[in-house]
This record gives structure tokens, sequence and C-alpha cells, in this order.
RNA sequence: GGAGAGGUUCCCGAGUGGUUAAAGGGAGCAGACUGUAAAUCUGCCGGCUCAGCCUUCGGAGGUUCGAAUCCUCCCCUCUCCA
């Protein structure tokens, strides 16, 4: 069985860790570790991925994960990485975001018979009493050190409640508590977690007199310096009703140049002789190993028949293959009561959402970037109508990626 | 609580009575080029019934023929002091 240390380290996950020698002596044996997840939104986004998939590695080594759900956490907020108050948000909020938190992330990690915990720390510290905190933990936390840490430096200059402030005993006391309870020796986070997982081994230390270990993730900018996962139209979800699998895969697929190689690391299990293999091409033949990135990244998170799907789709649109079935392009339906003689263009590229208001249709289609079922539309009043129908459905082009299938149903 | 600075269109940031839907930059969109990549060039970039109209410059009032720009009150942020 190959070291996990290993495997992140050739993968390119690890950008601190404690201790590198003790670790990987300590993950010779199955261990528990845990990562932490805020239910700040109804699903995790493609930034939370490297995490998840670090979990999956751990899980596919024979250790066995920790998915913490960060309810109680959350409703705190953390500030690292954030440089605003965050806004407070409800209990019912984080609830409901937890639930689906949890079946995602059930897609990367197996849950089943123990081998790996899904786990909510609003369970130990909601009913935490604060006197008895203060004295029991808070006594262990100096201040001044506090205020050293990276995390809270930042939000010095722009303000920090100490509703805020409070974030990283709780998280030391959570992993505190997992090691205590669950045996758990090590945390796994991104870079900007650093000081509360430290805080938390420190905490540990403190208390029982144990080594237990931190590791963390680089933060990943994309080639041209954006976020992981964050497009100008908003973040990439994991979950298939946010954004939709053929969105997840074209996300992909549009991966820079620069970044495939990382990303087929990151993002997919393939050994990496052959992710070497794939990153050597060149040119145009790069873009096979996009197609790979996308197939496989799909499939991990939405499953192989939704991988297929969209692949086979993204090939009919973008003209390797003749269209046939194109169940996996986004949709949009009205009934030919609706359609009538014919509608604008400009209408019904607003009416589909391609575009978010008819101002913006008008532009894109004065511009040359409108086209329906491949021919570009001459002027924004041009009617759509029945005569347009192929296959029971119009197909929709602005600008050059993005298609849209309006179906038409009998009324 | 006291003193000062400030809140402008997605972001940064000009603008101190009319020529301002508001400079400039970034982001974004479209076209050309191309490999569903990058870079580059060109155009666009509040809304709408689109060469006209409507709604914007923290909020509410007021002055004025006319305000993002002046006055009043309120809200919020930052800096210094307590």
């Amino acid at each position: 069985m190959k070291n996990v240390y290993d495997i992140f380290k050739e993968r390119g996950f690890i950008e601190q860790a404690t201790d590198e020698n003790m670790l990987r002596e300590l993950l010779a044996k199955p261990i528990t570790c845990y990562i932490g997840f805020d239910p700040t939104a109804k699903s995790l986004h493609v930034g939370s991925l490297l995490p998840i998939m670090s979990l999956a590695h751990m899980q596919r080594e024979g250790h066995r994960p920790i998915a913490l759900l960060g309810s109680g956490t959350c409703l705190v907020g953390d500030p690292s990485g954030k440089d605003e108050i965050r806004p407070v948000m409800t209990r019912e909020e984080i609830d409901s975001n937890a639930e689906g938190i949890k079946a995602q992330m059930s897609h990367f990690i197996d849950f089943t018979n123990g081998k790996a915990l899904m786990l909510n720390n609003a369970d130990w510290l909601v009913p935490l009493n604060y006197i008895d905190f203060l004295r029991d933990i808070g006594r262990h936390f100096s201040v001044n050190r506090m205020l050293g840490a990276e995390s809270y430096r930042q939000r010095l200059e722009s303000g920090l409640s100490f509703l805020e402030f409070n974030y990283m005993l709780l998280q030391a006391y959570d992993f505190w508590y997992l090691f205590k309870n669950y045996d758990c020796l090590l945390q796994m986070g991104g870079n900007d977690q650093w000081g509360n997982i430290l805080a938390g081994a420190d905490l540990t230390r403190r208390i029982e007199g144990k080594i237990i270990h931190a590791l963390t993730f680089p933060l990943i900018t994309t080639a041209d310096g954006n976020k992981m996962g964050k497009t100008h139209r908003g973040a990439i979800w994991l979950d298939p009703e946010l954004t939709s699998p053929y969105e997840y895969y074209q996300y992909w697929i549009n991966t820079d140049d620069r970044d495939v190689r990382r990303f087929l690391s990151y993002f997919t299990f393939l050994p990496m002789h052959e992710i070497e293999r794939l990153s050597r091409l060149k040119g145009e033949d790069l873009r096979k190993a996009k197609d790979v990135l996308a197939y496989e990244a799909t499939k991990i998170c939405h499953g192989q028949d939704a991988a297929n799907k969209t692949r086979s789709a993204a090939r009919q649109l973008f003209g390797q293959e003749v269209m046939e079935d194109s169940e996996a392009v986004p949709t949009y339906s009205m009934t030919s009561d609706e359609l009538g003689e014919g509608i604008q263009a400009y209408i019904l590229f607003k009416d589909s959402d391609l575009c978010a208001t008819r101002s913006e249709a008008r532009r894109l289609i004065s511009q040359g970037g409108a086209y329906v079922n491949g021919e570009r539309i001459p002027s924004f009043d041009t009617r759509v109508g029945p005569d347009d129908i192929q296959n029971n459905a119009i197909l929709l082009r602005a600008g050059k990626k993005k298609y849209l299938r309006v179906c038409i149903q009998d009324s």
C-alpha cells in the first residue's frame, strides 16, 4: 500500500504540514483524519473539491476520514480569508444547508459501515457552557499570539468582531474533541486554515500531552489569477440542480492550458504516469487531456452516466459528432402555443435566459453573436417560429460557447 | 462618548450646480484570429416599447428652471482620542 503522504506529495496537495517524517510514519498505519466544511451555502462548490478529493484519497488508502459539518462554527463565522464581517446566519439556514452538503459528499466518499464518518460540530458546540468553556479551553489561548495569526492580522485592519475572534477556539475545540472521542490524529484543510488547525493541535497537546497533526492544501488559483471554481457567472456548484453536469463538464473543458496538468492531478484519480503522458501533449492535442479531465471530473461528481451524456452533448454541439441525442444540453421548454407564429429573436433569447435582459439580447444579436440552428441572426427582430423547429426543438447559440435547446411541446 | 475622513454604476476610482447614464482602469460580453486554451486587435458594456423615454451616484426630505454635485436630518464604514 502506498503511503498517502507520498500520494499527496506527488499530486501537489501539500502546502504545509507539521512534521513530514512523523506524518509519513503515522500514515503507514490506518488512522482517522478530518476536514471541516462550513454549511454557508446549500451546496459545496469546486473550491472545496481539493479537500474532498483528499478525504477520498485517504479512504482509498485505508484510512478513516471524517467529514465534519461545521453547523456550530458556522453560527459564529470563520473570519479566515474573508475581508469583511460575514452576515450572521440563522440556525434553520445552516441546518438545511448541512443536509444538502451531506448528500453531496456521499458521491465522493463512502460513508457506509463506518468507513467514513459524517459528524456535525453543532452536536457538541451548541451545548457548551460559556463559563466552563472559558475556564477549560479559553485559558489555554494567548490573545497576543492569536493576534499574530495571519487570519486575524488581515482583519485587524478592516474590523473583527469578538464573535468571529472566538472562531479559532471553537475549531481548536473540535480537533481536540475528535481526538478524544474518535482518535482523530490529523486535521487537513485549506492553507487559510493553518492557524486554526495548529490551534487545535496545540490545545490537544496542552490538555492531553499528545501530538496531533496538521496538513494544509495550497490555495488554488487558475492560471489567469482567479479563484478556483469562481466564474463571472458565479460559483461552479457540485449540486446538479445549481450547476448542471453539462455546465460542470464545460467548466473543466475550458481549463487553461497551463492548468491542465495540475488539475488532472488534483481532481482525478488517474495515475501520475498517465497524467504525465497527457500533459505532455502540445498545442491542439492538449484538448484531449482537457477532455479526459472534464470527463473524469464529471464522472467523480455526477456519475458515469452523466459524464457520458455530457461528453456526447459537447461533442455534438462543438461539431465532432452528428446531432442526434441532445438530452444533456441545457433546455428551455415552451409550448407551440407560446411560440405561435414566431417570436422576435431578442425576446426569445431573453425569455430562455440566454441573455439577462432584452437590451443584452439586442446587443448580442446586433454584434453578430446570436445563432438559430447554426445560422447567424441578421437583426434583433428576426422572427423565430415553427419553421425553425428541428426534432421538436430549436437550437440557440449565444457567442461561441453557450448553447440552449428550446424544446417545443404540443399544447 | 469626542474629533476627523468617507459612502458613485459588478469591482477599483474620477467627478463639487447644467455639455453626466456619469472619465479612466479592471472584470465581463461580442466580433476577428484560433484549439470550446492563451495572447492580441476592434466594438459593446443601467433598463425599456431603442436615435426617444424611464430609473441610478448610502437613505429621507429641501433649495433650484436644473443636483451625484448645495442645505437639513438619518444610516453605515474607516482613522485618531476615551
